[in-house]
DNA sequence: CCAAATTGCTTCATCCATGT
DNA sequence: ACATGGATGAAGCAATTTGG
């Protein structure tokens, strides 16, 4: 209507026709005049080619129908937008003679910004903005989880909200809601608890421990004494594992969107264990048990070569390469290859004392299963600290 | 115009740092 | 050890906006 107004209002000679809801445009007397006040009207045919262009990409963009499934995949910032708008957006940004095909990330964000903030039909003098999920686009949605996760500050979330550049709290809200039921569906369809950032095909160490979270105010009722599992895989540049974090999404509709689903029965119930009072037989190995004391050469000869270092460096001043320390000096002693950063996952806490008996023995069954499923062939391997190593060996 | 979606507001409960 | 107030979040409801 506004622009039907402006148009009116430039081109006198035209006159309005409503047909429905659409309105046509139709000039009254001959076209002669009309097109050379066009033509003279340089102003304002910058304006109507501006609202053509603007016209044609809204069109895209509002076609768009565009649902967030839970990830992010490599070139979904290109995907979420039409490519009228990119080209447009780029036009504004670096001139229209540039025809690159490698869109800046600038030209993306704001892409993004546009098509998240559109709407088909603002009322008028309606006051804010409301987003349609259909169009959402990664960057505001990347944007206000991150926040929410590195800060948990709702208002900043609110604040980037209204300045339109990220979703708002509730859809964080939601989105968090979504995950978390679609990655407890997927527990629960395995029967087991596997992160599943975590690659099949690669070595995996365990490593239990216990969590106390004392609250140092005197009146925080609850302390927090559990147990967490956590799991490491070393990716090398030969063997970097599969790579399966997708997470599927075959019935999207019957996840509720408003309640948390609970983790498998399986996971987080804690079954009791009995100890059996008496000395337990020990199974006969079927290998010969030698004693390896060559071992045992080579590493009191690591030792002195790192008292000797010691002794020859004490008394020189620091440097960084002094590697005083025995960690140090160990790790420089190393041959240097080439290793990806480590993979880590931490499995769901427990609220059971990690020095139980039942707990020990519950974590290593449940380390068991998800090594059975990344990496079948191998043994599982778990670490513990003191304290709990006592009552490990009390299990095995 | 109207139903559906989205957003804003209020209330209530809980947690926890801080001050006394 | 206790009170207090800020921060947070869930839930419900109302208001507003959107899109057919």
């Amino acid at each position: 209507t506004e622009l039907k107004n402006r148009i009116l209002a430039q081109i006198p000679e035209l006159k309005a026709y409503r047909e429905g809801r659409d309105v046509l445009l139709a000039f009254e007397n001959d076209m002669g005049p009309a097109l050379r006040k066009m033509c003279d009207d340089n102003y304002d045919s910058d304006a109507i080619c501006l609202a053509r262009a603007a016209s044609i990409v809204r069109k895209d963009m509002l076609d768009r129908n565009m649902k967030f499934i839970g990830s992010f995949d490599k070139d979904c910032q290109t995907n979420a937008v039409p490519q009228s708008l990119l080209a447009l957006v780029d036009m504004i940004l670096h001139g229209p003679n540039i025809n690159s095909k490698y869109k800046t990330q600038a030209t993306l964000s704001i892409a993004q910004l546009l098509q998240f903030n559109s709407s088909k039909r603002r009322r008028e003098g309606s006051t804010g903005i409301y987003h349609n999920k259909s169009r959402e686009t990664p960057l505001p949605i990347y944007l206000g989880v991150t926040v929410h996760a590195k800060t948990r500050k709702r208002d900043l979330i609110d604040s980037l909200f209204h300045l339109g550049l990220s979703i708002s709290y509730d859809r964080v809200m939601e989105i968090s809601t979504l995950m978390n039921n679609r990655i407890c569906q997927k527990y629960h369809a395995e029967q087991l608890v596997c992160p599943p950032n975590l690659r099949p095909g690669l070595f995996i160490t365990a490593a239990i421990d216990n969590i106390d979270h004392n609250p140092s105010s005197t009146t925080a009722a609850d302390s927090f004494h559990g147990t967490g599992i956590s799991l490491f895989q070393y990716p090398t540049p030969d063997n970097e594992g599969r790579c399966e974090s997708h997470i599927e999404t075959s019935d999207e509709e019957l996840l509720p969107c408003n309640t948390l689903f609970e983790l498998p029965d399986s996971y987080t119930n804690v079954q009791p264990l009995v100890l059996p009072k008496k000395d337990v037989k020990l199974p006969e190995a079927d290998f010969p048990l030698n004693n390896n004391f060559h071992i045992f050469d080579q590493a009191s000869q690591n030792e002195t070569e790192w008292l000797n270092n010691v002794e020859e460096k004490y008394m020189q001043d620091v440097t960084y390469d002094s590697n005083i320390s025995w960690a140090a000096y160990h790790a420089s002693q190393l041959e240097v290859h080439s290793c990806l950063p480590t993979i880590t996952a931490m499995l769901p806490l427990f609220q059971d004392d990690s020095k139980s008996v039942a707990m020990i023995r519950h974590s290593m069954d449940v380390i068991k299963q998800a090594v059975d499923k990344l990496h079948p062939s191998q043994v599982p391997v778990i670490t513990l600290d003191q304290p709990l190593y006592q009552g490990w060996g009390e299990v095995l």
